[in-house]
DNA sequence: CGCGGCGTTGATCTCTGTCAATACTTGTGG
DNA sequence: CCACAAGTATTGACAGAGATCAACGCCGCG
């Protein structure tokens, strides 16, 4: 694995704190692979063998009900890891994952993980902050589709893409908006909707570039759109 | 601790997989101990040092805002574990916890479960199990608020009440509605209006109080409302 | 008895989904 | 290079779901 690579990858809940030969026994000789965008990684209810770590690219998570219509849970990028915790669940993965852009990603083998763990009790506590991690997130989104209206989800999302948390600041969207709009619980003319409604922030939208005016407005407009208490 | 409780405790996927000597060591000394209605577990932002299994009960968790609201996440009951991910997580609890109803509950502590996981690694994957469990079930209510309506929620959440997958039955609403509403995304009032839309469907309410003509019933009106694509 | 908490009901409004029409982009093949 | 088709995004009109606000009924309790 390029050194490059492996700080990423040291840089995930996972591998943090797990030495570098026991990250080798992991991978088990396979490096980082390409895949192409709109692959199926695993599909839900298919055997649960293999987890893996997003190097380059996107992959969304999501459920499919009987008649076809598919819920995205969640959307992982570079420098995290995901499905480790459908290794212990049960030997089925409960979501499928697909690539939604081009990706360099490595996959890793949920047998000898679990042999490594039997070695190495601290890996199994990495594996519980890991899937920790991705449960807080969970508990993140929940409230965030029970308390926010669309256009603050909306508002949410981009913030967590700007990369300062205040001036101003230009960002790309990650994937289509279609999935944009599935990930934030909404139809895509309710997205189109919503970002003609964050206009008036300083927020403009040309195809897949959004310049933001100035990020610590978005974070105001997030607060200020509940519906306080004033206790 | 109690034979009966111990079977109980034994049934969850925690504690399923290890032997009596280490649960009790777990326990270290702690037995089962009954907490008051509506009190305050612990609280989100604290540090994490423990986490519980009910024996018998209502707890639920829940996320507080700064001005004041709170979103229920999730509700656990008699048999179920919870909190115990974020001893994992970096030391502060992501939610508050709080008895619903007068509660019995085992208190196990965080530092034991870790040194326990250390001499058996079985623990570990125990752990992960459980936590993976959560994982999942969070994922299912992220499906549920994104793709049903209200009453299908509600539908949803009296069926996991009823004992048998068919026929008819009785069943006690296990808290006040306000809450019922808080966990099922909704507004008391729209609570109201689902329950009186479910009335056709055989669902008659008196207090906290629920009879159901046929269960099987519920679970088709949460098939047959599905907008199904007819593939 | 009156009060307060809880739940229901009604009227109204806002948001979002739905359906349909219309750009705009991209890729393909003539 | 252009025409065309397919995929993607936006916009408008409309309907339905749910929130909000307000009023009322119910019940337990001092």
């Amino acid at each position: 694995m390029d050194p490059h690579d492996w700080q990423l990858v040291r840089s995930t809940p996972l591998f943090g704190a797990i030495g570098r030969e026991t990250a080798d026994r992991l991978l088990d000789g396979n490096g980082p692979r390409v895949y192409d965008r709109g692959l199926l990684l695993f599909e839900q209810g298919t055997p649960a063998t293999c987890f893996y770590v997003v190097l380059d690219g996107w992959v969304k998570i999501y459920r499919t009900t009987p008649d076809g219509q598919e819920t995205v849970v969640a959307t992982f990028r570079r420098g995290e890891t995901f499905a480790e915790a459908a290794i212990f669940m049960g030997g089925h993965y409960p979501v499928s994952a697909e690539t939604v852009t081009v990706c360099r990603l490595l996959r890793i083998n949920g047998a000898s993980l679990r042999r490594a763990i039997h070695n190495e009790p601290d890996l199994a506590l990495a594996m519980l902050a890991s899937s920790s991690h991705h449960l807080k997130s969970l508990v993140e989104q929940i409230e965030q589709m029970k308390r926010m209206t669309g256009p603050q989800r909306l508002a949410d999302f981009l913030l967590r893409l700007c990369s300062s948390p205040s001036g101003s600041c230009q960002i790309n969207l990650p994937y289509e908006k279609a999935l944009i709009a599935n990930r934030l619980g909404m139809k895509p003319e309710s997205l189109s909707r919503a970002l003609a409604k964050l206009k008036p922030l300083g927020i403009n939208v040309d195809r897949d570039t959004v310049n933001v005016d100035d990020v610590a407005k978005i974070a105001q407009f997030i607060e200020d759109t509940r519906d306080d208490e004033y206790i």
